[in-house]
Order: C-alpha cells, then structure tokens, then sequence
DNA sequence: AGGTGCATGTAACAGGTTACATGATTAA
DNA sequence: TTAATCATGTAACCTGTTACATGCACCT
C-alpha cells in the first residue's frame, strides 16, 4: 500500500477496507506492529508529519522495499487460496434442520454477497481504481459475488418448490 | 461429522478433506483437542474400540450434542465469510511487475482452481454425497471455482492481447 | 522386509482479532 | 458543544498450522 504512495497506518487501514478486504484484510492490530517491522528490516521508513499537535507518521518505500515488492512479485506463484465461510458449512449440514431454514440460509448468503456488491458497485461509481491490478480484482470481485448470489437465488426457488409440493 | 455417524478423529480428519476442506478445513492440532472438550461439554461420548493391539476412540453425538447441533443451525445465520487469497493480492499489486508476470499469475490461478475442479468432479463422479445439504455445497463449489477459471481463461486473453498490440 | 494406511497426540509457533486507552481536529 | 473523523498504539486472547513423535495393522 506503501508503494501506492506515501502513508500513515490509518491510511493503510482505510485503503485496505475499500479495496483488497475481500480477499485479504487488516486490522490496527496488524498494521501498527508491521510497519515498525518493516522499518527495522529497512524497507520503509517513516517520518513525522504532524498536523497541528496530532502525532501522525508517514511512511514511504526505501530501495530496499521496492526491491523486496518486486521480488515477491516475481516469486513462483504458488497460489495460497482459503475460505472460512460458516454459511455454507451450515448448508452442508443443513439436512439436520427443517427445510425452509435451509431456505432461510440460502436468502442470507444471497443477501450478504447483495450487499458486498453494493459496497463494490459504489467503488466503481466514484472514479474506480485507476490502474489495471486494482481494476481486474474489482471485476473478479464484482463477477464472484453476483455468480453467488445468482446461484443463491436460484437455488432458493428451486428448493421452495420442492417444499410446496408436499 | 460425528452427526453424521460414529467417528474418530482420524476419520473426522478424512471426511473433512473430502468434503468441507475448500470452505472450513481442519488439522488433527485442531480436532483431537477440540474431540475432548466436546467430551467434557457433554456434547459428545467417546468409547474405545481397539483394532487389534491398535488404540482407536470412537466418538457419538450425545442427546445434548444433536441439541446443540440443531440450536447452531436454528441460530440466525449471521454470515461470517472470510477470504484469504495471495494470489489475488499479486494480482492487486502487479502493476509494480512486468506485463507478462501478470498474465503467468492469471494462468497459475487458473491452474489451481482447476485442480480443485477435477477434486471436485471425482468427488461426484464416486457416488457424490447423498444428503441434499453436501450435494449443494459441491454444486456451489463446482460453479465457483469453474467461473473462476474461466474468468481468468478470458482475462489472459485479453491481456495477452493488449501485450501484443506494442 | 518394507511401504502404506490407520490412529493418536502435543509443543511451538504464527497470524490475526478484540477490546481497550488516548487524545487532537474538524464539521454540524 | 458534541459527534465524527483522524491518528496511534497495545495487551490479552483465540484460532489454527507445522512439525514432530509414536506405533500397530495390513498387504505385497
């Protein structure tokens, strides 16, 4: 986020939950230790920016850091993908609950990935990420969930009627 | 799983990793410890069924475990989903790395899904699960991975295409 | 005789969240 | 004046992985 351009923690943090939170998110917790590391290991470095009498420490990318992004970059991508989603680990015990809950289920997965497309339809309205990485995340973003909720929606109808028949 | 019939943690263990593993997976550091607190809830009941000179625990849901297990599923389902995905934070990034750097990561994002794809399709094709819940968690997990791959088959294209154009 | 699968277990570690604490600035 | 936003930070906790250790059973 660093190499972005320049940046204090809460920046960070603020950057993070409009763009790559979906995939990979941070907390305080995480970023305020990590940026003292990164200082130490010499691949950022901060200085003190304050406005009026707020403490407030920008950081920016030293040689080092922008050599250590580029060959991160270009390591043999060796793809770590994983997904911890209760909702759908109820869905495949569903068959312990009564049949609308599963429906029940399926309406709330439908609506939480409504809502994370509303959050990154509102992102492409106002302006959108301007280079092309940002850009192909947010399509990928964008495709994933409506394909979600799409399947959700379907699959909804298709098990009411199953309960209506009988 | 234990709902789902008597097991020991190395069962557990197998079933997991052939059915919930791409969306809730489970290490034996997490289950044998999590077997014995369930046991001192109350929730579920183990009993020692050697094979041979071999040690072999095999645990069932008590009346108090298939309570609990219905109360989860009846709980209103407050959709936690959590996504960690390297590749898509490469793929965020990949305006810091050359062109063709970006169109590799697209086809080893490929790659792995496909893989879990055929996983998936052998999954189904010996029997596939019965129960309606793990049928439609397969199906969600069938559809999801297959767009994704094929979301990255046309991107490569369209990158590979604008490489050209220079 | 040896490899694979069954079976259990733990200690050390890593990664990350939550809750809390503090306080200045700015817009309503 | 008061609420929201900017800004920093940490301690306790939780969850889960990795790596290791052990040993029997079964098939070839």
């Amino acid at each position: 986020m660093i190499a972005l351009g320049k940046r204090t923690g809460y920046d960070i943090k603020q950057l993070v939950d409009r763009s790559t939170k979906n995939f990979w998110a941070a907390s305080y917790g995480q970023i305020y230790p990590e940026l003292r590391r990164l200082e130490q290991e010499g691949l950022i470095s901060g200085r003190s920016e304050p406005t009026g009498g707020r403490a407030r420490t920008v950081y920016e990318l030293t040689k080092h850091g922008s050599a250590a992004l580029r060959d991160w970059l270009a390591e043999p991508p060796e793809v770590i993908f994983e997904v911890r989603d209760e909702s759908m680990l109820k869905l495949f015990f569903s068959d312990f609950g009564p049949p609308e809950q599963r429906i029940e289920l399926l309406r709330e997965m439908r609506r939480s990935h409504e809502q994370t497309l509303d959050q990154l339809h509102s992102l492409e309205a106002d302006g959108g990420p301007q280079k092309l990485g940002p850009r192909l995340t947010l399509e990928l973003g964008l495709g994933l969930n409506q394909w979600i909720a799409d399947w959700c929606a379907a699959t909804e109808e298709r098990l009411a009627a199953d309960v209506d028949k009988e």
